[in-house]
DNA sequence: CGCCCCATGTAAGCAGTTACATGATTAC
DNA sequence: GTAATCATGTAACTGCTTACATGGGGCG
């Protein structure tokens, strides 16, 4: 499982709180990685007792104390190792496939309602990503070294949203084309 | 939770025992949500208790008996239902990408490595889809109305596989630019 | 006054994984 | 004779989700 690295990931990148992990859970990260706070801090507290990641208690006027994580050097030499371990495809889930492979059990224009809805959800979704692009990737030709891995992240996310829309244009287009050809009851 | 709902459309697809349906989930239906054949045991009997599903029971011969089950009205309906309410963008957990997104932590080789490593896995999956379009779905201008949809799925798989591989490409290529105008210490 | 934000947690329940179990048949 | 295929299951464990709990501060 790993959960447990992306949060040393998330962790690396910058030192945060329970708290703020599960915002940013909620955003980079959270784009190829999802996970409650729930989770997130058992995690923690597992991680903890691992010795990967250190904790500081940081206190705080008119706001509760927090714990700020910072990966420890075990838990950098774990990531790295982790990192250079081969890992398979990550599996898909899509109920909106499921939906589609059965499309003719109902009428034609729920499946194209649904598809439709969906082709607005990752127009919004490409959109942000795209926002998140100019604001901090605008200078293309002088990435940091660190920045070059955090675009290709980026890239991908781009690129799924904008397939996922050439999918539905394709969709609408197949699924309109008059059935020709049938050989129907006479 | 929609593991019932894709066991319904695999057996509105075609009746099938436990065993099918392990085996069904390591293909086709499978490509877009996968279970283990404990999962799907488990789900059986649920959806037989719900009524959703009929069992008949098989007597083979040289062959363990087997239950066979369908889809019944209510399990029919119950799907119509669930295709027509709208469902979410299914989440992603993508430890390429996290690796990606701290590919710093470790030499570039190791990341490009892994790249290379999933270009040939997402390469394969690609062929295999291939494969099918040609077995099954040659004559694209005279698709059943079924058919269609289930080509639709196919395409989702096929586009999804060919943009890994360009992203792929576009990454290795990435990080094989001279990193131009870094402020260098001097 | 009520709601949202900050910050961390417990508890219960469901979903998913891994291991183990059985027992006959067929293929090498 | 050893392994794979057919066919169905139990048990234990880990992971994930949902609901609930606390308590101060800021905002409208």
């Amino acid at each position: 499982m790993s959960l447990a690295h992306a949060i040393l990931v998330s962790l690396v990148d910058c030192p945060s709180s329970g708290y703020d992990l599960a915002k940013k859970f909620d955003g980079s990260v959270g784009f190829f990685w999802q996970a409650t706070h729930q989770q997130i801090y058992r995690e923690l507290h597992r991680l903890q007792d691992k010795g990967w990641i250190d904790a500081e208690v940081i206190a705080q006027e008119s706001r509760p104390d927090k714990k700020l994580f910072t990966v420890s050097g075990l838990g950098k030499q774990e990531l790295q190792q982790w990192i250079a371990r081969p890992c398979e495809i990550n599996v898909t889930k899509d109920e909106l496939m499921v939906k589609v492979f059965a499309g003719h059990l109902v009428p034609q224009d729920v499946i194209e309602q649904e598809i439709n809805h969906h082709r607005k959800l990752h127009e919004a979704r490409l959109q942000e990503y795209l926002d998140i692009e100019a604001r901090f990737f605008s200078d293309r030709a002088n990435l940091r070294h660190e920045q070059k891995f955090q675009y290709l992240t980026l890239r991908r996310g781009i690129r799924l949203e904008q397939d996922w829309l050439d999918w539905c244009q394709e969709a609408i287009e197949l699924l309109n084309e008059p059935t020709t050809a049938i050989a129907a009851p006479q």
